[in-house]
DNA sequence: TCCTGTGAATGTGTTCACAGCA
DNA sequence: TGCTGTGAACACATTCACAGGA
């Protein structure tokens, strides 16, 4: 019933951390545009977030900002990504090439992203050695073989439900710890793994409840 | 005179409602294997939560549960969905039929789901006319017309980044005012319209803060 | 006894207000 | 002057501890 939660300081809270890439984005449409340097209010403008809370955050990664002045979206931008451990190379592996797995690898294909997809693996043997973005579709036999040898701790699984607690327990015994899993079902995965759920159904059907405003009985627009 | 009025708060918070889902999913596990009741502590296995936190949460909902005993499964289920308004028809219009959007009709598709897709759309104009699970595929000049006709609030954007912006305009001016969109772009939208965004990228980026620590094996730096 | 429901205590994140420096 | 950085106040969310009904 109890979840200990030991939090080892110099560790930036969750939310903190979901933030960060939103100011990365912002930064590098700012840093398009031609700006050198951004105020905090700028990026609030830019995010939907408040200034206050730009500072914070950005107070917590170390304080780089020049009082009067502003961020210098160059550096920025490279500690933000230092602190995310963008800086290095993050291989990720990609399980299932269907059309979820697909749409990913296109998401993340030519994009000067980081989190790179590096190795693709899918069940089904028509597929394999077909082209998927950069890489190649293996087999799922080669999967365990493959992430080791490519040093892969990261995983996006997009089998089938039923697929998902074994593609899950196959990347793990591979050494893979943080997995982004969007089957439909809550994998069980011993204590060193993260798992970060996407589930799109359950996003719908939390939406729903805002889909209901004061609309009274005769909505005739 | 004392009523036991159960009243569901006017408003929940977010978080909460996010969690609802996955009791949802949870209590349809529990059922599925013939369950009848379920006590806070079994939901909490089955969820990763407290059961304190499951208990706050249902509380808030009205409060049904029975002491010594637990929670009827199907009555709490109802209870959700009505909270959620899955107890009515929740109409969803998907725009973007590619390898992502056809990942999300499918994903819908078949399940005895409440957010329903019953219509598609897309700008290719070979795509048109084509079937996507259990909807044709429409253009995009009818729009407004099938949105309005649907009584359609709630809207997917499934688009390359460069279209998001006047597509979630079109979808407003039609009348969705609960946007889930997937393209890297923020949306500026007036005042009513409610947007959350998953981004794959920023999902994948955010994850790679965790992708640090001891390394499980010989690691290098 | 069981397990829910809930006030109280705690913890965590956000906002405020302003000190401090260019 | 302008804008960052930060302690203090606040708001919110979670956990604790136990009261209360089956």
């Amino acid at each position: 019933m109890k979840r200990p939660r030991r939090q080892v300081l110099e560790r930036l809270p969750d939310v903190a951390v979901k933030r960060l890439p939103v100011y990365l984005r912002a930064l590098s449409d700012l840093e398009a545009q031609g700006n050198d340097i951004v105020s905090s209010a700028q990026l609030a403008q830019h995010t939907g977030l408040t200034s206050e809370q730009i500072r914070k955050d950005l107070a917590m990664l170390g304080g780089f900002g020049t009082r009067g002045v502003g961020y210098r979206i160059g550096h920025l931008a490279a500690s933000i990504r230092e602190v995310l451990g963008l800086d290095r190379e993050v291989p990720v592996a990609l399980v299932g090439a269907g059309h979820l797995g697909t749409a990913l690898a296109r998401y993340n294909h030519g994009r000067r992203q980081q989190p790179r997809i590096v190795a693709v693996f899918d069940t089904a043997p028509h597929k394999q050695g077909e082209r998927l973005g950069d890489n190649v579709i293996q087999s799922m036999a080669e999967l365990a073989h493959t992430v080791r040898l490519l040093h892969v701790r990261m995983a996006i699984i997009a089998v089938p439900a039923a697929q998902a607690q074994g593609v899950a327990e196959q990347l793990a015994a591979a050494g893979c710890d943080v997995l982004l899993n969007f089957a439909p079902v809550r994998l069980e995965l011993p204590a060193p793994v993260r798992v970060h759920n996407v589930d799109l159904a359950m996003e719908l059907e939390a939406l729903a409840y805002y889909v209901r405003a004061e609309e009274p009985a005769g909505g005739a627009p």
